[in-house]
DNA sequence: ATGCCTTATTTCATAAGA
């Protein structure tokens, strides 16, 4: 079986390259990150011809997460239980509040999960914290909490399980091109670093993929100032895998091909075949 | 070579990304 990972940056906007990659790696599961459409919006039929069955999830311009299955897709889960919302007591007002209706924020669609082939498979994306002083900052290590005990429940009940996506978070100083860089910024800092460590205590193993090229598995790199081409990009998107999906890993390899030609993503897939 | 930012939207400007 063939799981993979890719932040799509608009699905919409990806639609060409998105057809044009599935049809050629035939992924059987594949966890979209940042589709940027609502789900009545997500280009299902055109996914569909291809033989997938859709689950979306999406808020309107930003975030935006999506699951794609050839080998079933069935207990959909639209976010997860106790996943924080952006604001309210942690952050800046929100809009409701702003309109007087007071009440706890309502969470962005940064995750869904289903059961295929087999697998309780999670699509996330991360909060980006923007900068370390930044109530979105306190947000993302309160959403990485939460996603720890949702997912730390449904692995108490034995199920094979694997979360992948974007998770903004570089685990060591080797996944980003220059540390000295990143000095000060969010993606590197401890308590983040923290984050992932306690979602591997749960017992999830760190697929890393093989580069392609270079010795640095990078998922993600920077449209500006050519980034992408002189390979100073970031490994923030991962597969996270429980014990039962990470004894079933033949290989994984990032498919830097994707972020190559003509209006790519500014992430690469990771592509993770099982046995 | 892989090529110097892109996306959606309250669009001719802005916010967000990381």
């Amino acid at each position: 079986m063939r799981l993979a990972t890719w932040n799509v940056n608009s699905v919409r906007a990806r639609l060409p390259r998105l057809l044009e990659w599935l049809a050629e790696t035939k992924p059987d599961i594949a966890c979209l990150q940042e589709t940027k459409c609502p789900a009545d919006r997500f280009p299902a039929a055109e996914v569909g011809e291809l033989g997938y069955a859709v689950a979306a999830h999406g808020d309107g311009r930003w975030n935006g997460v999506a699951l794609l299955s050839s080998v079933g897709i069935d207990e959909v889960s639209l976010g997860f239980p106790g996943e924080p919302g952006f604001g309210g007591e942690l952050g800046e007002p929100s809009l409701l509040d702003e309109l007087g209706e007071l009440g706890p924020p309502r969470p962005e669609a940064r995750a869904i999960g289903a059961t295929c082939g087999g697998v309780r498979v999670w699509s996330l994306y991360a909060p980006n914290g923007r900068t370390p002083d930044s109530p979105h900052y306190l947000y993302k290590l309160d959403w990485f909490m939460a996603l720890r005990t949702a997912i730390g429940d449904e692995l108490g009940q034995r199920r094979p399980l694997v979360a992948c996506g974007d998770f903004n978070v570089a685990p060591t100083d080797a996944d980003v091109w220059d540390p000295a860089a990143f000095v000060g910024s969010t993606h590197v800092t401890p308590a983040e670093r923290r984050a992932l460590a306690e979602l591997r205590a749960l017992g999830l193993h760190d697929v890393v993929p093989t580069p392609m090229k270079g010795p640095h598995p990078f998922t993600y790199w920077d449209y500006r100032a050519g980034m992408f081409h002189q390979n100073k990009g970031m490994r923030i998107d991962l597969v996270y895998a429980g014990a039962a999906v990470a004894g079933r890993v033949r290989s994984a390899y990032v498919d830097r091909e994707a972020r190559k030609g003509k209006g790519p993503s500014d992430h690469a897939p990771i592509v993770v075949d099982l046995v």
